[in-house]
DNA sequence: ACCGTTTGTCCGAAATATCGGACGTCGGTC
DNA sequence: GACCGACGTCCGATATTTCGGACAAACGGT
């Protein structure tokens, strides 16, 4: 998954910069920021310049003009580096300008804190899901904060959810056939996911078990537009031990957010 | 310190970057994106070009990178443009980086929820104060999410807190002068403003009413480190009619939760 | 329908930012 | 103590990006 992301990257660079071996330095400062959000870990500057392909002595002049702008910050004093403040407060004007978003970090914050479970908001970015939104709930372990990152669609809850308008030819189109392989190597049928696809319809939500991870339930309701098209998902992500008693509850609690968070209405 | 940033920032506008009208594409993408923090709203091209003295071609420019990379968003088919979300994915990461925000978010999200008032994450930045986090509470108006933006310490409640270990005269130093007038015109007495520092040590809070705003009042607690300097504070944003009765089992809630964010004990 | 303003694109020229490579330092290893 | 690799800085040359201005299209008020 992460060999995947680097192999892409690099195969980017080969491809799209390769006919000159010079850069703006805003494509360099792209690139850069892109490694760290795929890397998620302070780093080297010598590292950054070797996996984004930017010569050494760039990337330490944009290095310093970006940390004295305080997009970036020098860690911990070995020479790393990773996202600074400024960062922070341009996604939250962001977050704060998307009407849909800012309703979602209410219904978000209080259902992960009255239910005490992580809840999510997601969306689909391309032909992939990606969670906008993630509210740690009140378990200590798994702090799985993928925000921005985008995971195949088959692969959960929401995603049958997310291409609910879309008949079983446009879904074959629209997903990578790759993404109906799971991490661990299985595969999911495509009728099994069309029919999973339409219960989902018919009951108002979806429930997923071990699908990426062995110990994990999703439960997922869709956000829809005026025109019963699924914009969005909200939903909790819980151990697959959770009784069914509660995991109803969570359905419920669910249903209603999603309900309060679909336009028009 | 900080004040010193913008100040020099413009005067590196008038003396670094007068001499020659080029600049790289990274300073003018900088400048963009502060122009449009400071702004807090979608903004169309030519605008920003004028306001920040950049080109207008170069302008547009960076703006098709930039959009095309998703730091930027055209907004409703206007011409104007926004931050997209590539930026709240990398505050996202951000915040999850920093050991102190990361429990601070928890803090906040569990107490703005349980008491349904507005809470809040501060430190300061150079010589200013700066809302780091921000969790709305349950009354619909007032939104006042100043992330990022800074603000005059002697304003605010939590600044009593934040410049705890200064003595009088390191205050006269470190505090501009003009940032004890506040909005509508009054000044603060600098001995009311050690009084009120004082008086908070002791109690271990601090209130302030009807400071910058007539209807509001701040409750505040200081978050500190081993040597117990205060790095940051937690705090309540409640109007000022709110019963003394609730404002004390905020109080004690602050207090705790401060605690509980105070490294190393 | 007219005209002034704004928007977005395109182009050639030249000022300069990027790049490669050299250099001094620092730490660890044999 | 000599060697090796990594780190960070500096410098000159040139490939390139920025910039100004021109242009067409869209807009909007009269």
């Amino acid at each position: 998954m992460m060999g995947d992301g680097v192999a892409e990257k690099q195969a980017e660079k080969q491809s799209a910069e390769k006919p000159t071996g010079r850069a703006r330095g805003i494509d360099r400062v792209i690139a850069l920021m892109e490694h760290l959000h795929d890397r998620r870990a302070p780093t080297r500057i010598a590292d950054i310049a070797r996996d984004t392909g930017t010569p050494r002595s760039t990337m330490y002049e944009l290095v310093n003009t970006l940390v004295e702008a305080r997009w970036l910050e020098l860690r911990d004093g070995d020479g790393t580096v990773y996202f600074g403040p400024a960062m922070h407060y341009y996604g939250s004007d962001y977050l704060d300008s998307v009407d849909l978003i800012r309703k979602a970090r209410v219904e978000v914050a209080h259902i992960a804190e009255t239910v005490g479970e992580t809840a999510q908001f997601c969306t689909l970015d391309g032909d992939k899901y990606l969670v906008v939104l993630n509210e740690p709930g009140r378990r200590m372990f798994r702090i799985s904060s993928e925000i921005g990152i985008k995971v195949p669609i088959p692969w959960t809850a929401s995603g049958r959810l997310l291409v609910d308008h879309l008949d079983a030819e446009e879904i074959r189109r629209f997903i990578p056939s790759e993404d109906f392989t799971l991490p661990d190597g299985r595969r999911i049928a495509e009728d099994e996911f069309l029919e999973d696809m339409r219960r989902a319809r018919t009951q108002g939500y979806v429930r997923t078990t071990a699908l990426v991870d062995r110990f994990t339930t999703c439960l997922a309701a869709p956000v829809r537009d005026p025109s019963g098209r699924c914009i969005a998902t909200i939903c909790f992500v819980v151990p697959a031990d959770t009784t069914e008693e509660a995991q109803q509850m969570m359905i419920d609690t669910l249903k209603a957010s999603a309900e309060r968070l679909s336009p028009g209405r």
